[in-house]
DNA sequence: CGAAATAAGGATAACACATATCCTTAATCT
DNA sequence: AGATTAAGGATATGTGTTATCCTTATTTCG
């Protein structure tokens, strides 16, 4: 059971988008530029950004994506589902039902404990996503990456930004 | 991002083990008919299960699995990861490693706050299966379950338990 | 001992889904 | 008018899940 990578490519434009002065907006090919990504399967990404309303667009020429609220307003959980979709990881398929000692007819009333229990751990896993917002990861980031590179990387997206 | 249906069939399994009584076995045949499963592939996840330490086997006619501790000491963790691996599900193929940006032989420490973050969800999903044990399991489905299906579905386990 | 039953596991096919590329269309900017 | 862009349809390609079949070694029982 793995992500699809285009969850880690989401994040990480999300991650460069939130950086971006207002108003402004970077491109499908600036941004699989940068993290030497196939741009036309990125895009795909980029379109469930779009769908899910987390990012806005714009056509031609200097047009591209920013954000569609502030970075404190945008958590992981809204990104990952906007990709990954928001079905949970377990899935019931009432294997119970067959069990040949029931009676006739009779009809189990809602999930047993064992899917429950499964979804309750897909809720913890939610609830982490849910409680890191775009703000939390800049300010990480801030820390971890030296500031060369940090600030190389901001003036080479300004340059590319519509 | 699915779970495979093999650990829905493994912790069914598990917990009818759970109710056998010390020293009996129950056969591959026996917990496939009872769940409606294919019985060569329900095999499969079982064959997990005892690769992991978690049932015991015996050969022969009366031959099958029961659990190899009990079932105050067996989490959901472990049924889980016995069948669908202990791998994260967030992957990281560390694409800023392809920034055009940074220095020329620049080597980055570590994984980065994105992987971070989601691998620290993994672990709040992994935490929550960890506390729960078929034990727990077992005193749920008594309440959850009408008496006489609970009753009936044992006997025809010990019937058929070698 | 011989026959039946069982777990283990290798080989392989069918299927679903993730990944990737190509092309068309409509909108926007210069 | 021409260039650039997002959106999305169509279509391969690869990978992992699901499922079946068959062989082997072991155990039980008559
Ligand atoms: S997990 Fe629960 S609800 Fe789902 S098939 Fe099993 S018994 Fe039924
Ligand atoms: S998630 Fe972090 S460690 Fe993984 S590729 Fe992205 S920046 Fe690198």
């Amino acid at each position: 059971m793995i992500l699809k990578s285009q969850v880690e490519w989401a994040l990480h434009c999300c991650a460069i988008l939130s950086g971006l002065p207002e108003g402004r907006y970077l491109s499908t090919k600036a941004l699989a530029e940068l993290h030497g990504l196939p741009k036309e399967y990125l895009s795909k990404a980029l379109q469930s950004l779009s769908q899910a309303g987390l990012v806005l667009t714009t056509l031609g020429p200097s047009g591209g994506y920013r954000l569609a609220k502030a970075p404190s307003e945008l958590t992981f959980l809204e990104i990952v589902e906007a990709v990954e979709g928001s079905g949970r990881t377990f899935v019931c398929n009432n294997i119970r039902a067959n069990n040949p000692c029931r009676p006739q007819g009779y009809c189990e009333s809602g999930p047993c404990a064992i899917a429950r229990i499964m979804w309750e751990a897909d809720e913890a896993w939610r609830a982490k996503l849910r409680s890191v917002t775009l703000a939390d990861l800049g300010e990480i980031l801030a820390q971890d990456i030296p500031a060369d590179i940090w600030n190389g990387t901001f003036e080479w997206v300004l340059k590319r930004a519509g």
